[in-house]
DNA sequence: GAATAAGCGAGACGGTACGTCCAGTCTTCTT
DNA sequence: AAGAAGACTGGACGTACCGTCTCGCTTATTC
């Protein structure tokens, strides 16, 4: 059996799509990898997959939204909330799996350059709310939901503004590192928003 | 307000380096605030201000960082913590005092894409966190250690980490926008965090 | 007068080819009047004709051709050198008729350009040779081969020169506009080479 | 005496505007006689000149105007028209000299090429006019007043006329190949032109 | 009070990347 | 089986800024 590997055909007539995508993908996640949001170019992508620019202009709207791409091929995180029925235990493991995300690999650079340039791409901003945070964001609200069911949590509380308290309080130490992020601080979060600070 | 007067045109010689730096301060400010940090560019600052892009590169080490200094110029925002003796009083009101400057002025946009550009500027990093961000977070960190003092909080925090909670929540919205920025967010946030949420 | 007819949108199956062949070239007179050699592209015929790029390439070799065959499709102009037996009068009611053509229409802009195109075409070049000058230049020569058989014209002259000395001279003014082309510059062309301009 | 050579500085600095200029033409000039205006690209100019596009596009107006540029620079043919006192035998020479130009080197090639370029691009074509055909049409122009004062030449004629039924001749069949460029033709151009062609 | 040094404005330069256009090639779907 | 549709590479276009560098001035400092 002769293993006719996938030729991957150059030279300038048509090519599935499919194929295209997926190169450029490719070779934009290993960019972003390699030098962040600053060294990320269109010219540069399109080099690396040997594919023409005129390409990434059609089927990508900015360059942000190519970064977010090529970052979700080369990671494709998992996307869930296991539900042990401790909704405290739940939260610390949720938010220990996130600090480690950002500090343990590369992925807390790109994805603080991410929102970065989100700042200034509004095809980047949208596309990394609706297909990165707000889903995140709604199971952690959706769990949260459950355990006010359960009678485990006050049931006059906003799970939103939870979120905010303990993801975005990691975001903060992320885009504004005045302060590390490390597990002690993982847990205080989830400690101090369920005891309440006051004596 | 800031009355763009007449360039005053000098002539080429050299001038006050103090009048050239006020100049250039200036305009980076009218700049930022009327294009925002995409359309912020060194030549757009040195044309509006009459001055040699030379110059500016000769003071100001980056583009954000020229940009924060433009920024601080126009705003100068007072620094101050109030002190009452009621820490939850003063926490809420610290917190929609920044709540009310995100949305209600244009401040809120700026402050993002200057944060967004600090993610691949690292003069304009370390700028933002000296000159802006360490400053607040210690004024709150001390409030919060004399209610402490007083007995008012729990001696077993960390008050570093109920400044992410509730300033970083602030922050997470606004370069996240999923959720909006409202008062009642705002005060939501110091009930939480100081009653705790769970039943 | 060409009433630019709605595209008749046919589905994307195999037509007869004559359809296809007459579509493009009224496309290709259209655009090319419209806006010249600069603005004569494949893709805009194609469009203008409702036909692919490829159809365009299998039948023409090059842009020029194609800008030939559209023009000739649209003037059409007839061809013919009325012989009255006074070669003088002949040549000068020919020399008048090109350059009113030259002048008159838009066909003189027309034929520059492709005459232009035809310096670096060289499909364009052999083709706009065959089809269009050289039939008139023999048409030329003929009539006054004719006048030296019937003694009008000295018998050692070689009228291809003469042709040069007349339309070629048309041509100059055309192609490189430093003087205009005029009724009167027509009939001295004529009376010039027939009398002679020696004292 | 250390031969300090010229060092023709690279790098990103500033460099005297005649040094670039020098080296751009040149550039433009080998490419145009290497590759024809087919292959005259400002982005090719620009590599082999190791200059900038915006250099050449801040200097001028289009790539025809670039291209005539170096054209001269590389020829820099004589301007002159010898008056003899014989104004057959002059203008016999005059006429030899041009065809010998446009058909002994690669200028024939060039100068077509030109003029073609020339039909869709108004900056080359007031460029050439200005700088090539017009002094060269006065000079003969004037030899032919001189002579016309002298009684050689018949009173009543255009000598404008004269010059497109002698060089208008030469660029005809340059541009139209139909046919050749000999010797013998140019000498009947004069021949014709000066007894007349009439019986 | 005149010479000198320190900057400054102006702006050109080499570069990099942008976003666009078209050429020419190739494939798939449709009639 | 031919044509439409249309995606692909490749290359040039003209533009915008970047950061660097040189000029010619003008002012502030020094002799």
């Amino acid at each position: 059996m002769t293993e006719t590997q996938p030729p991957i055909r150059r030279g300038r007539g048509r090519r599935p799509a499919a194929e295209v995508r997926e190169q450029v993908l490719a070779a934009a996640g290993e960019l972003l990898l390699a030098e962040g949001m600053a060294g990320f170019t269109i010219e540069k992508v399109a080099a690396r997959a040997g594919a023409s620019r005129m390409t990434i202009y059609k089927w990508w709207p900015s360059r942000g939204a190519l970064a977010l791409d090529g970052y979700a091929t080369k990671v494709r995180t998992v996307l869930e909330f296991p539900d042990t029925g401790d909704i405290e235990a739940d939260l610390t493991a949720q938010v220990l799996a996130f600090t480690h995300l950002l500090t343990g690999t590369g992925a807390g650079k790109v994805i603080a350059e991410l929102i970065g340039a989100s700042q200034t791409d509004s095809e980047l901003s949208s596309a990394f709310r609706e297909r990165y945070s707000a889903p995140r964001r709604a199971l952690a609200v959706e769990a949260m939901a459950k355990a006010i069911e359960r009678g485990q949590l006050r049931d006059d509380i906003d799970p939103q503004v939870v979120v905010d308290q303990l993801w975005g309080a990691c975001y903060h130490r992320l885009l504004i590192p005045d302060e590390p992020i490390t597990d002690e601080f993982a847990k205080s979060l989830v400690h101090n928003v369920m005891l309440g600070i006051k004596r």
